[in-house]
DNA sequence: ACCGTCGGGACTACCCGTTCCT
DNA sequence: AGGAACGGGTAGTCCCGACGGT
């Protein structure tokens, strides 16, 4: 039972990491087995619907993981601003230890993949959904109006994904640094128009 | 010679449509052909350099496309919060025609291949660049003071980028036109703080 | 692995009998494949380095059955004349039953690819290595003497080598019994010379 | 004209370079092309009848080169012994300075093509055809029986033939002059008990 | 329950020799 | 002469099933 456990979340894990970096038509399943050790008679036992359900579940963990790590790094934040400007350093730091191949966990394969299949695309919404939701959550204690938490959250996301983008395209993080540093100063901006104006 | 033009061309127009749907890896050259009534042989003779010729190419090409669309909006907006709300709405469309499919016909790409290969690489670089050069212009234009208008293209370009994933993600528009406007409210608010400062 | 052997087994000899007939680069694997019943992804389970093994194994296990032939005619003799010139009916037979197209199992893909792959290389050597083996250890029991055992060997392998590729190019196999024959003269010679020495 | 005859003999030349070397199968029509600095849309213009037509006559001009450099070397030996180790020589010199890659330049085009194509089987007979004339002929001068002539040059040409492979297998030299040496010893053996019995 | 061997094809990118039409 | 069209061919990799042995 234990072993069954470590096999299977082992290729989750490796699974999780080559979607991230190369994307699902990319990534073989071969490769996949190679580099988790695992058997290969194995995975259609673990994953009897074969590699759509391994990336679901290696997408909705490697989101999941990702996205207790942001909810930590906003915890710790002093206020709003902060934490948007810990969020992009947080990306921007994955980017450059990985040498710009590990952006969003998520967001290659659903643009590969979630179009043609359910479980992936239900894995992807799952991500960027508790992603959102907990990212307004937060705005709305920073003083965020609650008729704009969802929108600025949409923003907040929105950008930081589009930045990542661009970094990997220029090989460069000054993009997420910028995108994030007004996307703080615009979430400061809401968080303090809304205390005027009650 | 007028064939050839043609051939080469429809070659590119379709492996254009086809990787901005479906990506790089899930692309096969054979559906490019058959698509495109092209033969077999044609292809190594057009595009030596195989796949990544083809996609490099392609990229560029419906990236320039959508570029000119995109400043021949912007250019009949009034003015700059429109001329954001205006592209908006133009890739809003295009995933509303596509049943979400048609993004960013850059985006996939560049994060599927674009690590791998240098030609996709720089056409991916390319066509970026050409869209934030142009945006830059205009958003001087519009009254963004110098030093700022870099930051802000970056971020409107993020923040449409990122927006478009996760439309697809959702299968609605919704956080595109969300984000396009309060990018819009930002624009008109650099705009107008500069012109006070003068 | 009984159904492994036979597989595997079926495999090896479709291709040695191929690449005997047609040599290494006509014989494409679609045809291995197909006259041996198996289907392609079973191909790179057994021979996971390809083509290049396959050829290296059927050129072993080819040149192995032919040599195992070659000792028991050997062996049946009377003495070494007699045995050369059998050899040299053996392979006229073979040449005439297959309308000339099968020679020597080995020479064909030893011209073609021995060159650029060290397995097959390997296997070709291999192959002429142990006839060579066989036939001077015969030599030397027949009264050649041990110090001209081995060139006496060389002398007989390359001559009937050299006249299969004659009698291929002339749709005879003439040249196959005179140059046998005359190998035969010469180990009488050979012999004889020793013992009288002696 | 003379650019014609130019580029069809430089075709011509590098075809049959590369035919000896690589094969027939492995050398592609782009290669001899791109080699020989030829166009490419003059193959079929100078060789109507194509990659056949090209490796008949490669093989014809070369084999007949080679069958000229043979004959004057013949020629210039004192005596025939002399002349059959000048052969062995020869082809060693050839197999040292080309890595054990340039053997015969008929032989590996024989065994690849010549049961498949007519053109390609005569050009290889020619060749063969022509060498055995010479040697025959030269065999009678230094004293070899007239009904033995043929038969001796057989096996000279076998011999060295099969030395020829042996050597390129093992990467070295030594077979081609052990075995053209013992050829030598029987061709003299040959011419004296003939000027004996007379 | 879990793992390994093996079978099964469809599909990939790429290259071939050849011919048409200008 | 020559650029373009043509389609069938290459080796190799894909994801997936199935049966046998722990």
């Amino acid at each position: 039972m234990a072993r069954r456990t470590n096999t299977r979340q082992r290729m989750i894990d490796t699974a999780g990491r080559l979607f991230q970096r190369q994307g699902y038509h990319a990534t073989g399943l071969n490769q996949v087995l190679a580099e988790s050790g695992a058997p290969k008679g194995s995975l259609y036992f673990h994953f009897p619907a074969g590699k759509d359900q391994l990336a679901a579940e290696s997408v909705a963990r490697s989101g999941g993981k990702l996205g207790e790590r942001m909810a930590a790094m906003v915890a710790a934040a002093p206020d709003g601003p902060a934490a948007i400007v810990a969020l992009g350093e947080l990306f921007a730091a994955s980017l450059l230890a990985s040498g710009f191949r590990e952006g969003c966990p998520v967001a290659t394969v659903a643009l590969e993949a979630a179009a043609d299949n359910d479980q992936i695309h239900a894995a992807c919404d799952g991500v960027y959904g508790a992603w959102l939701a907990g990212l307004t959550e937060r705005l709305d204690g920073w003083g965020v109006p609650a008729d704009r938490a969802a929108a600025v959250a949409d923003l907040v996301l929105s950008g930081i994904q589009g930045a990542l983008l661009l970094a990997r395209v220029r090989k460069d993080t000054g993009v997420v640094t910028t995108v994030a540093g007004q996307l703080a100063d615009l979430v400061g901006r809401e968080a303090a128009g809304h205390e005027e104006a009650s």
